[in-house]
DNA sequence: CTGTTAGCGCATTCAC
DNA sequence: GTGAATGCGCTAACAG
């Protein structure tokens, strides 16, 4: 037993709207209609109200409000990883979108497990959020059928390109067009002999896309993909460069190499430096997503970049915007936001 | 006015309990207790139940569940920032510690900004959270009062050096003595002339800590800071290349440059890299928070490890394992995870 | 402009 | 083992 002294804070249960009620003499609803700024108010009352939920330190119970109202201040945010600062990016487009707009982001994490991704939207679905933002238009049948079924808001992010209808809105960029356009700029750049050094692809579907496109494109030009080399676990400066010495060890004649990200290809560079060979002269390199990092290299990454806080928070954009009128007119709309080639200095 | 085919998902309200009850043919309390695993059921009606909910596709509304039982299974997290690779990692161990107890983040950025965070919090405090998780110690004495009154279970991360008192659990390691440590190991290695090149360190106030720990190190240890040089708005690669040309330029004399961390340092590193300026030889650099882009560096850098995602698992964990039994009688209570300083190639 | 009356969907007493 | 009431804290019609 302890004993507690006078003025230590008692963790008393949270306020209700009726103590706010009573302390400035008026009804509940009229407290609640203050709070939100709804309906006119007399200035008298409305200062008093607002003085005594002040200083009794009131926070109404969002809980109550949303199951009153049918509608929740929530938004289901999910992404396959927080380990890549891209969709930390994304994520802080969001959060930023939806905090003006008085919302909150509850967030899942996949690992690229469309499985998971299922249960954890399921989970995210329990607390009736005004929408679901999430990365990727690759999902489980019964996922898609889950959300068709609620009527909820979907936002799918990142990508556009897909055999799959739209769920509802999509905002993103053609992985297969970035991985295209790449191939063409490093052909036009004169190179031939390509090589592609990637993480577990089977996981990451964007990467997948790319270098489909990409090889597809290079057909196309005339040039030839001599050899792929995965290696195994998610994409790393470490798995690049580990990626790069091997690719090199069984093929020597490469004029050039495209890395599955910017962090691979970083890790390609450093190899290429710890080696003595030269970029883009022994070696041309080039990544996907325009990270900062590459940019400040002594020898600026070829890349792509990809507008990811833009992205972010055009996608909580549309979460805001649906029309509940229109609702049934609109057809699934894609946003495509584009992509820009960087054209550094190592390819 | 557009013409539904009669297989076109209608868009309805999601169901009920109710709806679920009545196509097993038993009551709604069954039900509940089906789903939530809580009381003896009997095989058979277990299985209806079960098989019922799945056809419908039901979700559980946890608004209801949490309004009715007083106690919602949302966690609030609150990060300063999110383009930083090290709070996305925090929130990764935070967000994978609480899924595996079935709970959800609901995230806040408050952009360095402790007014915001007063009013972030406040916000998830709406939604009666589990318990709420936080970077750093240093808030505003206004939300420290609203926690204390409120009773929720406050966990603060990454710092546990601070003159303010605990607000219930801390989960860190000491940025002064991780700043002591460098100072140490560096005057160890025969540096004696030191610069300082760091961000806007007002606002992050880790970075003052280790950079006010570092400073009476060296100090105590007969050597001299010879100059700061901060560079306006967040760390940065860039930042950190541009910080230290500017040092150099007034400053020929330095022996070893400490920077705010790692990404800043890396810029330094790239600077000298660019320059002509050896590492150790010429110029000694170090960083904070042992990122892996240092470690794949031709050259390691030399810095302090934070272990981040084992911060963000403990804090969850913190949140989980809060005994309401023990509240009164536990004494705030603080977990140093420590720190790894790594004795890179770079001092 | 303000108060009163009903639920929102569920978890929880209690009975049976 | 199961079902029938009661209320969580608030918003949303209604009156007045």
């Amino acid at each position: 037993m302890t004993i507690r002294h006078e003025t230590a804070p008692m963790p008393a249960a949270p306020l209700r709207l009726a103590e706010v009620a009573a302390r400035a003499g008026v009804s509940e609803s009229t407290v609640s209609r203050v709070l939100r700024n709804i309906g006119p108010i007399a200035e008298a009352t409305r200062v008093a109200v607002l003085k005594a939920a002040e200083e009794l330190g009131y926070v109404p119970n969002r809980l109550a409000g949303a199951l009153a109202s049918t509608g929740s201040a929530l938004v289901g945010v999910v992404v396959p990883s927080l380990d890549n600062i891209v969709f930390a990016e994304v994520l802080r487009g969001v959060t930023e979108r939806l905090e003006e707009a008085g919302l909150q982001a509850v967030i899942g994490v996949t690992g690229y497990d469309l499985a998971r991704e299922e249960r954890i939207v399921s989970a995210l679905l329990a607390w009736r959020p005004r929408g679901i933002v999430m990365a990727g238009i690759d999902h489980t049948p019964r996922l898609r059928d889950l959300l068709a079924a609620n009527g909820t808001a979907v936002v799918e992010m990142m990508d556009i390109d897909g055999a799959e209808p739209a769920l509802d809105r999509r905002v993103g960029l053609s992985h297969g067009a970035a991985g295209a356009a790449m191939a063409a700029h490093l052909v036009a750049r004169g190179h031939r002999r390509f090589g592609y050094v990637g993480h577990d692809i089977s996981r990451d579907i964007r990467a997948r896309k790319r270098l489909d496109g990409f090889a597809a494109e290079l057909a196309r030009r005339g040039a030839v993909l001599v050899a792929e080399e995965m290696v195994a676990g998610p994409s790393s400066v470490a798995a690049g460069r580990a990626g790069l010495a091997a690719l090199l060890a069984a093929h020597r004649d490469l004029d050039a190499v495209y890395f599955s990200n910017d962090d691979m290809a970083v890790g390609g560079y450093f190899h290429c430096e710890a080696n003595g060979i030269r970029m883009p002269g022994d070696l041309a390199i080039a990544g996907f997503n325009g990270l900062d990092i590459g940019q400040e290299l002594p020898r600026r990454l070829t890349t792509v970049r990809s507008p990811r806080y833009r992205i972010g928070q055009l996608a909580a954009e549309q979460i805001l915007t649906r029309q509940e009128a229109a609702e049934d007119m609109a057809k699934p709309a894609t946003i495509d936001v584009g992509f820009e080639l960087i054209a550094g200095e190592t390819a």
